[in-house]
DNA sequence: CTGCGGGTGAGAATCACATTATCGTTTTCG
DNA sequence: CGAAAACGATAATGTGATTCTCACCCGCAG
């Protein structure tokens, strides 16, 4: 009951008892333990990756847990011995998504040198990794198109999780928004995990779905993305 | 079938023979026409009715079609009659909804007396409509919680249907920025509608999730929605 | 009057999914 | 080794939405 919370995510490389342990006592448990944990995140590691792919797979859409178990080769009883229901198995590859993307967004940033020029670049990057992607192979494992929907009834059913899970992203965005303020190039004095927040918020859904105001040519200027971060640094005044 | 799709609202008064037919034969034809009509937009009111008290009723979550049709007193036969199923249902519901904050936001509008003065007030009213209601009675007939998700997933899964049920809202609000720009209140050469989009998405969002950046005490300057508006104006920089 | 067709109510039937339960079998561990 | 836990396959249950069946009622043309 208690393995599925913890392994949510298999991310952080697979060396659990790598941390070394401090006493005999605890490496005797660690031996005994450390193989179930080892298959135990296996297995996740097969269902997270089925659902991934059935995610941008072909009918890009939702998946159902037949499905899931079907692709992943495990058995339906197994799926329940790890996960809560679907609903976790969502919730675990979201974490996985955020912290993905986190990481990429941590290195396109490094390329920029200004705290101003490494906001910039957040935004556009954001924007595009929240973006479907456009059909090709070799996709670089952005949100993927039915994480829109959940990504929202998370955010309005369960803030709690959402923002937790949301974590990686916001510290990022809030460190870049402190450094930008020291460095004066933006305004003082701002919320800046609130501020994160509403900018995560607005490019995460500007991205996902088509714009509120009608899905023109995209004849204009252009770049949905880099409209958007205009908005957000000058606002609409002149 | 075709009647669903026209009858979603009962909103434009029910006089729909009083436009004068013709031809005698057309009058006849009105003649047994008109009390199907009537009938069926009867029927349709009954429907959108039982969903809506079961929308910021008691649960105040989602609803099933037999709640539905319980409450409404009509027969499940009907209800599919009518509509061609449970998503239609809450896409009219979701329109009725739109109209709704649009006429109230109009009003709302009128008192201010500024361009620029008009605009604050659509954000900070529009706001409150998309906060769920404050456990009161007599509640105001915003959107409600369930309509969060619906809304997310109009934009995300029929980004048409769903600027299609916007339309009243992103005029309004076009004409708004239009006027203050005409006033030299707002940077030129923006793209209304777009912009429009953007504004009522973040502030729809924003006020229907807790936002992505943690729930604190909501101990600081207090008011989100005047904080949104000022983020929106001003954006980040100084 | 009379029977016919469309709209209707009541409810059973069907479908798609998620979630649980059952039952041998295998693996693991003290 | 023997008990406990995990597993695979598969059937069962439960909840909703959607569809189907049957009988009825009502206005009207013959």
């Amino acid at each position: 009951m208690t393995v599925e919370k913890g392994a949510t995510g298999g991310r952080s490389g697979r060396g659990a008892s790598s941390r070394g342990p401090v006493s005999r006592r605890e490496l005797a448990v660690a031996r005994v333990l450390d193989p179930a944990r080892e298959r135990a995140e296996t297995k996740v590691k097969a269902f997270l990756d089925a659902a991934h792919e059935l995610l941008n797979g072909d009918s890009g859409e939702e998946f159902t847990v037949q499905e899931v178990i079907e692709r992943s080769g495990q058995s339906l009883r197994s799926f329940y011995q790890h996960f809560d229901g679907k609903y976790e198995l969502l919730l675990a590859l979201f974490e996985d998504g955020v912290n993905t993307a986190t990481r990429q967004l941590r290195e396109a940033i490094a390329e920029a040198s200004t705290p101003i020029d490494r906001l910039h670049r957040f935004a556009i990057d954001y924007f595009r990794l929240c973006q479907p992607p456009p059909r090709t192979r070799t996709q670089k494992r952005g949100f993927a198109p039915g994480f829109a929907t959940f990504a929202q009834q998370l955010l309005t059913g369960h803030p709690q999780e959402a923002s937790h899970a949301f974590v990686p992203l916001t510290e990022l965005l809030t460190e870049l928004l402190a450094a930008a303020e020291a460095d004066g190039s933006i305004r003082p004095g701002l919320e800046h995990p609130r501020v994160a927040g509403v900018i995560l918020q607005a490019v995460m859904f500007n991205a996902f779905a088509a714009t509120i105001g009608g899905v023109p040519v995209q004849s204009n200027s252009g770049d949905p993305a880099e409209e958007l971060w205009q908005l957000l640094i000058h606002g609409i005044q002149p």
